[in-house]
DNA sequence: GATATATCGATATGCTTTTATCGATATATC
DNA sequence: GATATATCGATAAAAGCATATCGATATATC
């Protein structure tokens, strides 16, 4: 597989939402069309979706049904990847029944809670575990992702904890930065970031 | 002032927590030691750092808590900044109560929503208003920036709104790409591209 | 069938960001 | 006070991205 550069990569589900946001899915759609409706440059977009698709003609664009296939199959949604929450509070619960995820090809199997009071198992949601089983679990069922809802102070225990349990990819949604060893992807969404930007924007 | 790099100015809250965190804020650091503890590189640190302090010294490094002002400072957490969240759902509610944005300096006024049951007026809590009455509201108030959380459908047409209500700093938690014209800065929160980057690394 | 046009893919240019290198300097040690 | 060391700031090199340009080609028009 041809090697996508990170920031190509975040762009791939924008232009995935974009085709598949289109009121008729068959026929084909140019680069240019694409980079039109999002506002961005023609270039990059035929630059980018080269490096996945290949079948790119010259006057007609690209077949938009095949090109949504390639984009879901690049981005992974057509196989499903085994992920854990760890924290069960509010924004825990919020992202145990975020419904995008399914659609990302991402599987909650379960959250986990020092708190026994937190831990349940309702039908139809993902069961809440106490902390401590946390590692039979994720041996057990092949988690590939742990998603991190803790308060910041505990954040970078319980990441070193999933790393020990063979978890390669963390995404942490506690206000800290954390970091792991080399081979282990931590995914920091920061929301102070995203207020950084702004604010810089408006000055 | 200088110009920051948007990715320098992603790279300074976690900087900012980073020294935060310290058990000790008297006394210096060296970028080495700060770029150590977050699994950077130290020369960029130092250059990050450059660009907003210029108190950096040999040997000792920079007065931890000048480069905690300096940070805040630089960052606006040391201003308000008042917004407004367009959607009172799930992640809306959440979001109005979210401790750290007092932290960044960013002051929700209001919420607003098309669905009149959703509208109230707790004390102590941000009041969620119907959505006619936007308008009225951002004049009134100084409203800088927009936080959307409604349904992907109606994101671009929200969007649409608050810039017309002279709205130029626009956060975006709708699963879709929303863009404006020139001027606007809108910061897509994208859940699919955090995944993608994520599930790009397993595989 | 010849011509025109939209669009692709590739190559090249320019810009941004990161990383490396090096002299200068503040403190510590002898 | 001389020497050693850690660290800064600046400059330079390298890498990564974005944008521009251009020939090639599939379709449409005459």
């Amino acid at each position: 597989m041809k090697c996508i550069s990170p920031n190509a990569l975040r762009r791939l589900p924008v232009y995935l939402s974009y085709l598949k946001q289109l009121p008729d899915r068959s026929g084909n759609i140019s680069a240019t069309a694409i980079a039109g409706g999002l506002g961005l440059g023609d270039v990059q977009v035929r630059k980018d979706l080269a490096g996945i698709s290949g079948e790119g003609k010259p006057k007609t664009g690209y077949n938009i049904q095949n090109l949504i296939d390639a984009l879901e199959t690049v981005l992974g949604y057509k196989s499903v990847t085994n992920a854990v929450i760890i924290g069960a509070g509010r924004l825990g619960t919020a992202l145990m029944e975020y419904p995008e995820f399914k659609e990302y090809g991402l599987h909650i199997l379960a959250a986990f809670d020092i708190d026994p009071e937190r831990c349940s198992s309702t039908p139809g949601k993902p069961p809440v575990y106490p902390l401590s089983q946390l590692a039979v679990f994720c041996r057990d069922n092949a988690v590939k992702i742990g998603i991190i809802t803790v308060p910041a102070d505990q954040a970078q225990s319980v990441c070193d904890r999933l790393v020990e349990n063979s978890i390669h990819a963390i995404w942490n949604f506690a206000p800290v930065h954390l970091h792991a060893k080399a081979g282990v992807t931590v995914q920091n969404e920061n929301m102070a970031a995203s207020i950084a930007l702004l604010s810089n924007h408006l000055s």
